[in-house]
DNA sequence: TTTTGGCATGTTGTATACAAAATGCAATAC
DNA sequence: GTATTGCATTTTGTATACAACATGCCAAAA
């Protein structure tokens, strides 16, 4: 019998605990600074204190989650400049995603990647933001699928995880949302012309766009007061 | 008084045991594939096995060791498409790291990388190849904090550790380290002229051939029966 | 001979108890 | 009123005990 198949799914409470704790962080609802009390958060997880010291060294891991030596875990909050470093690595992976992309891709693939697409323009022309936003990261997840590193994979998923905790709600205006469309057209041409160079030229710009608009939004955010 | 000077290097177990672990994986004392045992490590380390499973959860963070559920720890095995991956990933990290750093760059930090430059070349002409490496390593990592991304550094570094832990001695080939020096030649005249596109070709090209030479010698090994 | 079941042993997972450090507060000195 | 010291309390760090699971072996059955 192939082993491969069928792996039954078990977990420990350390990874149960840390994916717990992640959805809390990227959701906001454990927000950027605050310090995590390990006696009261394991009574509402309902796991002792020693499993979920695990969960905090996975999540530090994950740079979630900051230890102090007895000083305990707080969640990170990252600052402008964390964020513009972040972006400026999520950059260069994603072209390298594109360039391994452009080596691997099949022309099923590029067919899902024309249907994720149509969807994305579509909620575009809906103004759906939420469903742009879950299309437009299938995009990109397939993209890194198909670019074949696991590598990667788990450097960009980590990376991207942290950038979510920031919470980010670019202030997409009609012209930017417009243009990010339009590059995702383009990405796919290029990924269908098998043309490396151009792929990962459109990614970089369109990773930078992001970082811009996100970067605009947190200093309205910080001038305003808001959170 | 100035907060930030005497930081007091304090540190709790879980950190110093993963400090010695990652040094014992690094240096290849605990082999990959090895099985760790906690009891055992815990005793010869002198610490209860409540730190050192933290440990384990820092160093599974750093993709040195695997857990599994109920089994244990164990050293990672990076296959050859493993090693592959990672050197894709650090080529495009390093190329990053060289378009910072032509924005960032100031004289006297082309100075400093001169002078390791020409230590370099004194230690390829004596044939001297540890030192040859220890420079080489010196040269990148000035690159990377002149690029000032503290989270590419981060990556960066995390990523050279597992690769470390392959502990490749590339058959470097006299034509191989005459390119190789003659490259980084190449990469501080292009720092020097803030030609960031020049330096991360060089970059992404001088980690192509290392991953080249690394990928022939576990080849090597591996129909040799070598480790 | 091969397979299967059960048991003994070893190993990992989790909870808890105790130790050590940090924190907050009040009392005292200036 | 402010700063400082000492103490009580809270919180984190570590060790250990016990529970749950995995592993290897042997015997018994097919």
């Amino acid at each position: 019998m192939d082993g491969s198949t069928l792996p039954i799914a078990r977990s420990t409470l350390p990874e149960a605990a840390a994916e717990r704790l992640r959805t809390l962080i990227i959701e906001g609802t454990l927000a950027p600074g605050a310090r995590l009390n390990e006696r009261e958060l394991s009574e509402q997880l309902g796991v002792s204190r020693t499993p979920l010291r695990e969960a905090f060294r996975i999540l530090a891991g994950d740079g979630l989650l900051t230890q102090l030596p007895n000083r305990g875990a707080q969640v990170v909050a990252l600052s402008a400049e964390d964020a513009r470093h972040a972006f400026d690595v999520m950059g260069s992976l994603e072209g390298l995603a594109g360039e391994l992309a452009v080596t691997r891709v099949t022309d099923a693939d590029i067919e899902t990647l024309r249907a994720l697409q149509a969807e994305m323009e579509a909620a575009h022309a809906q103004r759906d933001l939420p469903a742009y936003y879950r299309i437009n990261r299938a995009i990109h997840d397939r993209l890194n699928a198909i670019a074949g590193n696991p590598i990667l994979t788990h450097t960009y998923r980590t990376l991207n995880a942290r950038l979510h905790a920031l919470r980010f709600r670019s202030n997409l205006n009609t012209a930017k949302w417009n243009q990010a469309v339009a590059e995702h057209r383009d990405m796919i041409a290029a990924l269908a012309a098998r043309d490396g160079a151009a792929l990962r030229d459109i990614l970089v710009r369109h990773l930078r766009a992001k970082q811009q608009a996100v970067l605009e939004t947190m200093k309205n955010e910080k001038t305003l007061g808001v959170i």
